[in-house]
RNA sequence: GGACGUUUAGCUCAGUUGGUUAGAGCGUUGCAUUCACAUUGCAAAGGUCGAAGGUUCGAAUCCUUCAACGUCCACCA
């Protein structure tokens, strides 16, 4: 026990910082060194932030939950391991570098630096950056394993891209190919689709007379090489010119046009005809495929107007629409134009330029082309058989279909399989610097795609990077020593065999598709296993106002500043509690503190227990087995505990963290504290004391997953173990709440609260005693044996309980089920208000009556309804009418 | 245009397979400050569960329609 001064107030920044270097110093944080031997595995990979900057509520909410997670596992004796990691976020990363190398003087960094130099400065930034979010997780407290932390670009990460690369290449998945991509001309690079957003922009809409049709467009700067008018086939309007070649006067003179009719043109838009601009739309592109058409490039990589663009080449093509525009009108070619058309214009995710629809030559993985399957030997996917021809498609939709892959919540799943409906091939080349570069070398018509690189000989490596999520897609395996280290050595399983599948990941909804879908494709590709065997969604945390936090609203809440104003336990704890999977919640301050002040009750209700109960201190191992329930509350709150311990297990389980660590609270606050606490002031003895230290113990360890840091620190107050709080055994509930201790328990407290409101009516001061008469039929006896605790919970001076009696004069009363209460108030009752509180009361009685005898009266309800629920029900209406006489007698006294 | 989510006390949210006076935290109101904790204690007030129909002996819970708010996807003819 503690032998010195406990402090009042609980100060998380005195303990902190210690106890993680402690637990890291340990070694526990690492399976391998975990001290049993331990058969069942648990794993998480840490989804990995990106080295562009700082840790966000975002993540701390991330950390929170898999930390939860991972204790809870390491506690119920699981070999457990939670690997850490960044993410070099490619486009995210440059982007960020050249904004702050712009901002430092810079016009065109790139350009200026050359790529070795720029390279070194992104680097530089990276590792800063690295740093800061490897301070931030212990902060947070998150157990997490150092020793095994990867980087999504360090070298063993990019010896498992280019292998991945490879087999995707050699199995006919990955394939170069001309095709329509989104180009950022600011960033100067491809997009993947999903890394594109729509802003929402009122523009005008122009409709062009085009020989015989008039067309419509938003954006006539792409329109110079448009030589194909499309009509739908049943369009009774065009019918006559279906398959016609004609001349026709256009932007900058005669064009030749040809008219085709195809399903894609929709006969209510505009005029139904359309010209089609193959070289600047999807659809359009994949239209001139069908027909052969040919693919004029109108606007280049810098986003200006080409040579096909005649006397405008050159210009910016934004800038260029008015001139055009002018142009075709000084023609006579303009039919009218729409002042209010509003469209979704595409812009860059990471920097928010107009983003360019165009054909270029890139990499692409083919999502829908069969290849040969590669099952796995040790985790092998349900359904799939070794070489069995499939799509990657087809595998990430079985998967989860089959339940496989569990996503958390439900809902998600239907989200998940839409968005493989609408998949197309996955553009993986990027046109930036940083990244892994494609593992690809070119020498005149050779190409050659390597593991390794290829030095001299005239080969030369293609200059484009791969898309961030191409490398973070492999996260599981390459994190787990795939492709090198996945098979065991000298005897020893491999992290692989031992850790993958993970057992679930944990991450944002908002990266369903970017990441959890991209890790499924690969992993399933590479090794023939799925990644994880379960996805946990988290929601989006928000401001108070339910608004994303951002810099511009400058309403971010920086997890650091809170952690330093209320502590790390009261953070999480805010974070988790109050939450459920797949929603956004909503964080404040005034939450945050909230939280803090629970744990300064705990850390009370320690401090009281630690003062109050001396025991020698147990011997390892020893445990609490030796404490008894002797009085009435030993027995109750030694079976919540059991009960409560059984319901917190439970919904850890089922990943409920908000019910569980609600639970706990009312457990902790309102029965263990507000009533056993308070009882032990008055059953002092050596068995009380057991029972107060059992408890807390217990509730230290169920508390430990959510509030480590403070729980730990008590727990080495206590002086129970040498060992560490963390590797402490998960607690079994060991019994269970006796229905009828359950029953006798609630009366002592309903006898009590319906005192206190008494007092409280009357407005007696809670130091003052007062003097009661209980009167209690058949519960009389129960009840005497219990006076003594009654009276000191409800400050009761004299407590007088009789089986019959007749009400005192001068009291206020308050009926129970099974008991009367007085309260005497001489001279200070007030006759008038008495008789309105017991009248209400009586109404509500027999209100409730009422109805309960209309239901029971209902033959179709009693014939129809399960017995128990008619039982209670009766049980219900006797003593609601018990009740009613009850009142009606103390009314008829009153009026005497 | 398609899909999903949310709507319960002033605020933030729980509410298990439908079961009978709808719960918590914060806030509010009243009383209390040597006695583990004012980062506290005791008590109270406060809701026709978004609307309208339906199923059922019984609906916050299941079905239909509608409304408001939010999110994602598609789309620059």
């Amino acid at each position: 026990m503690a032998d010195h001064e406990i402090p009042k107030a609980y100060d998380p920044k005195a303990h902190e910082d210690a106890v993680y270097a402690a637990w890291e110093q340990s070694g526990f944080f690492n399976p391998d060194n975990l001290p049993d031997e331990r058969k069942e595995m648990f794993s998480i990979v840490l989804p990995p932030p990106n080295v562009t900057g700082t840790l966000h509520m975002g993540h701390a909410v991330m950390l929170a939950i898999e930390d939860i997670m991972v204790r809870f596992a390491r506690m119920r004796g699981k070999k457990t391991l939670w690997l850490p990691g960044t993410d070099h976020a490619a486009i995210a990363t440059q982007t960020k570098v050249e904004k702050l190398l712009i901002a430092g003087g810079m016009k065109d960094p790139r350009a200026e630096l050359g790529r070795g130099a720029f390279l070194e400065r992104v680097k530089t930034f990276a590792t800063e950056s690295h740093d800061v979010i490897v301070k931030q997780c212990k902060k947070m407290g998150a157990s997490l394993d150092w020793s095994r932390e990867a980087y999504t670009l360090d070298s063993a990460r990019s010896t498992a891209v280019r292998t991945a690369f490879k087999m995707m290449y050699d199995d006919g998945l990955i394939y170069r190919g001309d095709r329509m991509v989104n180009w950022c001309p600011r960033c100067k690079s491809t997009l993947a689709d999903d890394e594109v957003e729509y802003i929402e922009q009122k523009t005008k809409f122009y409709y062009f007379k085009y020989g015989p049709v008039v067309i419509g467009t938003a954006r006539p700067e792409t329109k110079f090489a448009d030589k194909v008018i499309v009509v739908h086939p049943n369009d009774a309007r065009y019918k006559e010119l279906v398959g016609k070649e004609m001349e026709v006067e256009w932007i900058d003179g005669l064009v030749k046009a040809k008219v085709v009719a195809d399903e894609v043109a929709d006969m209510d838009m505009g005029s139904g005809a359309m010209t089609i601009t193959p070289a600047h739309s999807f659809v359009d592109f994949d239209l001139a495929k069908k027909y052969g058409f040919e693919v004029v490039q109108i606007i280049g990589e810098d986003g200006k107007l080409t040579n096909a663009a005649g006397s405008f080449a050159g210009q910016d093509a934004h800038d260029a629409r008015t001139a055009i525009v002018e142009q075709l009108q000084k023609k006579g070619l303009v039919d009218h134009v729409d002042e209010n058309y509003t469209h979704n214009l595409s812009v860059c995710y990471r920097c928010e330029s107009p983003v360019e629809p165009l054909p270029k030559l890139q990499w692409f993985i083919d999502v829908n082309k069969p290849f040969a399957f590669r099952a796995s030997s040790h985790a092998p996917i349900d359904g799939i058989n070794d070489g069995q021809m499939i799509s990657l498609k087809e595998i990430m939709q079985h998967v989860v279909r089959s339940k496989q892959i569990e996503i958390i919540p439900e809902r998600f799943e239907k989200t998940y399989f839409h968005w493989i409906d609408n998949l197309r091939d996955w553009n993986i080349s990027r046109q930036i610097w940083f990244g892994h570069r494609v593992p690809v070398w070119y020498r005149g018509e050779e190409i050659s795609v390597s593991v390794e690189a290829l030095e001299g000989d005239g080969w030369e490596q293609d200059p484009d990077t791969l898309d961030t999520w191409f490398s973070s897609g492999l996260w599981t395996i390459s994190t787990l020593g795939w492709p090198s280290s996945a098979k065991a050595s000298e005897g020893k399983p491999s992290d692989f065999e031992q850790f993958h599948p993970t057992s679930v990941l944990e991450t944002g909804y908002d990266i369903l598709f970017f990441w959890v879908a991209r890790m499924i494709l690969m992993t399933t590709y590479a090794v023939g296993e799925i990644p994880f065997k379960q996805v946990y969604l988290h929601g989006l945390v928000r401001d108070e106002k339910g608004r994303k936090m951002s810099k511009s609203l400058d309403n971010i809440i920086d997890p650091l500043d809170m952690i330093g104003k209320f502590g790390a336990d009261a953070t999480r704890l805010s974070l988790v509690i109050g939450g459920t999977p797949g929603n956004d919640s909503k964080l404040s301050e005034e939450k945050i503190a909230g939280y803090r002040n629970f744990t300064n009750k705990l850390w009370n209700i320690a401090r009281f227990v630690l003062s109050s109960a001396h025991l020698p201190p147990l011997t390892q191992g020893e445990g609490w087995g030796g404490v008894c329930a002797v009085t009435l509350a030993d027995r109750w709150i030694l079976g919540r505990l059991a009960e409560v311990t059984d319901r917190v297990t439970a919904h850890l389980e089922r990943y409920e963290f908000s019910a569980a660590g609600e639970l706990l609270r009312d457990f902790t606050w309102s029965e263990f504290a507000d009533w056993y606490l308070e009882i032990s002031k008055l059953q002092k003895s050596e068995n009380t004391d057991r029972v107060l230290l059992h408890v807390l113990s217990t509730l230290l360890k169920l508390w430990h997953p959510f509030m480590p840091f403070v729980t730990e620190v008590i727990w080495k107050e206590m002086g129970l173990s040498k060992d560490f709080l963390m590797i402490a055994e998960w607690p079994k509930s060991g019994g269970n709440m006796d229905p009828r201790v359950a029953g006798e328990f609630t009366l002592v407290q309903d006898v009590v609260g319906a005192i206190r409101n008494l007092r409280s009516q009357y407005n007696v001061e809670p130091a003052k005693m007062v003097s009661v008469t209980i009167v209690s039929g058949k519960r009389a006896t129960f009840i005497d044996e219990q006076a003594e605790l009654i009276k000191h919970l409800a400050r009761v001076g004299s407590l007088t309980v009789t089986a019959n009696g007749t009400a005192p004069v001068q009291s206020a009363s308050a009926v129970l089920g099974e008991a009367s209460i007085f309260l005497s108030l001489a001279g200070l009752l007030d006759l008038e208000k008495e008789r309105m509180r017991l009248t209400k009361e009586l109404q509500g009685a027999q209100d409730y009556a009422s109805t309960l005898s209309a239901k029971l009266d209902n033959a179709e309800f009693t014939s129809k309804a399960p017995a128990n629920v008619v039982k209670k029900m009766r049980t219900n209406l006797s003593e609601a009418h018990e009740r009613s006489r009850a009142l009606q007698s103390q009314l008829a006294v009153l009026k005497k």
